[in-house]
DNA sequence: GCCTCACCATGCTTTTAAGGCATACTGAAA
DNA sequence: TTTCAGTATGCCTTAAAAGCATGGTGAGGC
């Protein structure tokens, strides 16, 4: 038995369904079967009534449940108080990019922070490519990103958070600001504000391939090394900029965020990490990230 | 993590030592070794000060002691507690050999029962080959029995737990029972007592090998199905019988045992089981068989 | 009453990680 | 200085978990 067993036993019981345990554990279907199949082996007994369509504990599942789920609360406070004991906090250092995790790294970090209060968080604003980079050399342990192409990921894991519309950001006072969407078309008219080509070159490439489609490459007057002055810069009427919609919180009333029309794909955020790494920090801090849900 | 790291934890930390340790679990030293450098990188600190010579517990992993003894014990009872809620206390079959298992049986049964009341201990008694048939045939989950040659084993595991000294049983008032000890060669000059060949082949095999070395076979005047009636035979003063030193907690003072000079190879008695099975009880069973120290 | 769908189980293959062996390294004791 | 008991490392073997494809089954819709 290994705690493997009895962590899957908990989401299978959890959520009275083996599939969609799966699909949360991030194991196949068939697996999970088998893994608590082992398990009620090797206790002896059944731990879950079968049929066709479901499964449900038994009575001495029920009290499995209790107390199992009592021993891996146990197991993580032991970790934390040995980790406490060992004065160290710990460290864990952060890539993440400012605009596209506005309304996700905040919350993460409220909930990392609640449960280890002690460790210390590095934060790193960095552009994905270097991210990943860091990420290979060990020096950093988590990033917070925009999903990068498969080919740049080579061992590192990637899991989506959240995904944001590609919006157009206005200065309220703009002409353009009365519209409620506005094409692609239209944008490639207007001057563009954008993000520098130096430091996100990813950005470029993406605003290449998406004006490509309509013919017609905008006019970019401006470049900007972060989010605040290009929210700074749109304020002030200088010209558009292609932003996600997440950036609405960061600018609140001082833009105006048009949605594009057809819409653009969306932008997939998520965590990148090493698989291998397997140390427990990283484990809790990929786990606060997660949707409440999920 | 994995319970199999905090096991192996707590075993290191109880023996400060990592050689040790991996004997006791039964696995080689350099597997345990790492096993513990990735709990320690799974946690993020260190659990034990290194030296070349020794390990010894970092005041983090005294706090990490603490707690895992206690997960792990809440395992075990969380097992226990789910057993017996589903009524069915569950069923173990024994295969034993009486007379090699007199000191060894009662102890190890005591022992289980203490913790297993519910449990029901079907004992089988059956010669050595009989037992490894059915342990193939998952009709016996554990056979206590002298150590089968290897050939025999085909996947069995077999774990020893004592050893015996061949000696000669002679009635209290038979002449030989004055000596201490005897020859083998005076021995193949009496009148023998045996198992019943059919039953106990192997122990017949035994014999004719025991006496080629003195080149002359003795006679074999009687053959029993069972150390009882063998005893009852040697104690009304038929003949002699080679039998292990504990079958002396057996007969008491109805028969003399004379240790043979030169002594015989001791005879191996334990515990055989499918390693595969990994059934919670039979690890228990053979827990409870094991010595106390080890 | 028959499909379809959602779900669990099984067989087979791939991948991962533990286990084992040989051996290097280290510091204490003889 | 040598020996010895102990730990760590590299490489290979082996076992087990994960994944994929697919089969079987009962519930609910048409």
């Amino acid at each position: 038995m290994e705690l493997r067993h009895l962590r899957y036993f908990v989401a299978v019981a959890g959520e009275e369904n083996v599939s969609r345990a799966a699909r949360k554990l991030h194991v196949s279907q068939p697996g999970l079967s088998r893994q608590i199949r082992d398990l009620e082996d090797e206790i002896g007994f059944q731990l879950f009534e079968r049929s066709a369509k479901s499964v449900r504990l038994t009575e001495a599942g029920k009290v499995f449940l209790g107390e199992i789920r009592a021993v891996l609360q146990q197991v993580e406070s032991a970790v934390k108080n040995a980790r406490a004991a060992a004065g160290t906090g710990g460290e864990i250092h952060v890539g993440y990019a400012p605009s596209l995790t506005v309304q996700i790294l905040p919350a993460v970090l409220r909930k990392f922070q609640d449960t280890f209060p002690k460790v210390r968080v590095a934060l790193h604003d960095l552009s994905t490519e270097e991210m990943l980079a860091r990420l290979g050399e060990k020096k950093l342990q988590v990033a917070l990103t925009v999903r990068p192409p498969a080919r740049l990921l080579r061992g590192l894991r990637f899991e989506e958070l959240a995904r944001y519309a590609m919006c157009v950001a206005v200065a309220p006072k703009h002409p353009l600001a009365k519209l409620k969407s506005i094409s692609l078309r239209q944008v490639s008219r207007e001057p563009l504000l954008a993000y520098s080509r130096q430091e996100y070159p990813e950005y470029h490439a993406q605003l290449e391939k998406i004006f490509a489609t309509v013919g017609h490459q905008p006019r970019i007057i401006g470049e900007h090394d972060g989010i605040t002055s290009l929210i700074a810069a749109v304020e002030a009427g200088r010209g558009l900029a292609l932003v996600p919609s997440c950036v609405s919180c960061l600018a609140g009333p001082r833009l105006k965020l048009l949605t594009l029309r057809p819409a653009l794909p969306p932008i997939p955020v998520g965590v990148v990490w090493r698989p291998e790494a397997r140390a427990a920090l990283v484990e809790s801090f990929i786990a606060c990230a997660r949707p409440a849900g999920i």
